[in-house]
DNA sequence: TATCATTGTGAGTAATTACTCACTTATTGA
DNA sequence: TCAATAAGTGAGTAATTACTCACAATGATA
C-alpha cells in the first residue's frame, strides 16, 4: 500500500462519512488527498470501487469491536460489554461508524444479518439469566444499541451518556 | 395549488425518499411528474426550495401522528399509544417517514428538540405510574421508537412486529 | 545497466447537473 | 371584453461530473 493510496482512502472516508457518498465528487477527494484525480481510478477503478475498498475496512472494524463481547463466557458480562460498546468507541473512529450508518440509508448496504452473531450471543446470555423470552430481549437490546449509536454519532457522546448507567442498572449487569 | 404543482411534489417525495435528495436530478422529477423542468423552478425557486416545501408537509404529518398520544390523559394509554404508533402507520405514508429519517443523515435537518413534547409527555406518564427515573425511562422509550421505526422502514413491518406485544407486556400497558 | 511493471500525472471528454429566459397559454377581475 | 397576472414550456447555458488516456517518473529485478 503506497502512501498516496492510503491518502486517497482516508480522504474519501472523511468526505463520504461527513458529506455523503453522492455529495462527494472524486475531484474533491483527489484534492484533499493531494493526488491527481486519475490516480483514484488507477487504484480503485471507479468511485464505487473506492467506496467498496473503504467498506471492507469498516466491516473489519465492526467485527473487531464486537468480538470481545461475542467471545465472553459470563452472560452478565456479555450484556454489559454490549451496552457499554457505543460509549467506548474512540472519537478517531467515528468516521468509520458514521459512514456505516449513513450508507444504510444512502445505498443498499443494508444487511440485517450482519448483527446476527451479536443478537444470538445476547439471546444466549438472556436465556442463561432466566429471562422468559431471550430472543425478544436480545432483539430489543440490539435495537437500542443501534439507536444509541445513532444518537451519539448525530448529537455527540454526552447526549446519550445518562442512558448508559441507567441501562446497566436496568439489566443489573 | 394546481395539479401540476401537486404532481411535482408527489414525484419529488417519492424520488427523494427512495433514492435520496442528492441522487435525484430535477430532470427525473420533471419527467415523473409529467411536467417541464422549468416549472419546478417557477414554483419552488430551486431544488432546495422544493425539498423545503416537502419537508413542511412531512413535519405536519409527524405532529398530527403524535397528537393523539400527546393529548391523552391516561398515563398508561400515553405509553401504549406511543409504542403502537410506528406499527400503525399506513403504508401509503411510508415515503414521508423514509424521507424524514433519510434527511437526518443526508442534510443538517437534524432537530433533536422536535420530539420534546412527546418525551415530556412520556416522562409525565412514567412519573404518574411511579417509575423511579421517569425522564430516563422516557428517553429510553423514545430511542426505542426511533429504532423500531427505522427497522420498519428498512426491513418491513413484519420484521419488527414481534417486538410490539413484547414491549406492551414489558410496560404493562 | 537495461528491462519491465507499477505508480503517478494532467489534460482531455461526453454526459449530466441545476438553473435561466424568452416565449406561449390559461386564468382572473374590473 | 380585455388587460394584467399566473402557469407552463422547451431550448438553451455554464459548471460540474465520473472517467480515460497518452505519457512521465519511479521501483524492482536480472
Amino acid at each position: 500500500m503506497t502512501d498516496k493510496k492510503e491518502n486517497i482512502l482516508s480522504a474519501a472516508l472523511e468526505l463520504f462519512a461527513n458529506d455523503g457518498y453522492n455529495a462527494t465528487p472524486t475531484s474533491r477527494i483527489a484534492k484533499q488527498a493531494g493526488v491527481s484525480e486519475g490516480l483514484i481510478f488507477r487504484h480503485f477503478g471507479s468511485k464505487k470501487g473506492l467506496l467498496e475498498a473503504i467498506m471492507e475496512d469498516v466491516e473489519d472494524r465492526v467485527s473487531r469491536l464486537f468480538a470481545p463481547a461475542v467471545f465472553e463466557d459470563d452472560p452478565r458480562k456479555v450484556i454489559r460489554k454490549i451496552i457499554v460498546l457505543p460509549f467506548s468507541i474512540d472519537q478517531s473512529e467515528y468516521d468509520y461508524w458514521r459512514l456505516q450508518f449513513k450508507l444504510k440509508w444512502e445505498q443498499e448496504y443494508n444487511n440485517p444479518q450482519k448483527m446476527k452473531p451479536v443478537v444470538d450471543k445476547l439471546a444466549w446470555a438472556f436465556s442463561e439469566l432466566g429471562y422468559q423470552e431471550p430472543e425478544k430481549e436480545a432483539n430489543l437490546l440490539n435495537l437500542l444499541i443501534d439507536a444509541i449509536s445513532t444518537g451519539i454519532l448525530r448529537d455527540g457522546l454526552e447526549s446519550q451518556l445518562p442512558i448508559k448507567d441507567f441501562l446497566l442498572a436496568k439489566y443489573k449487569v
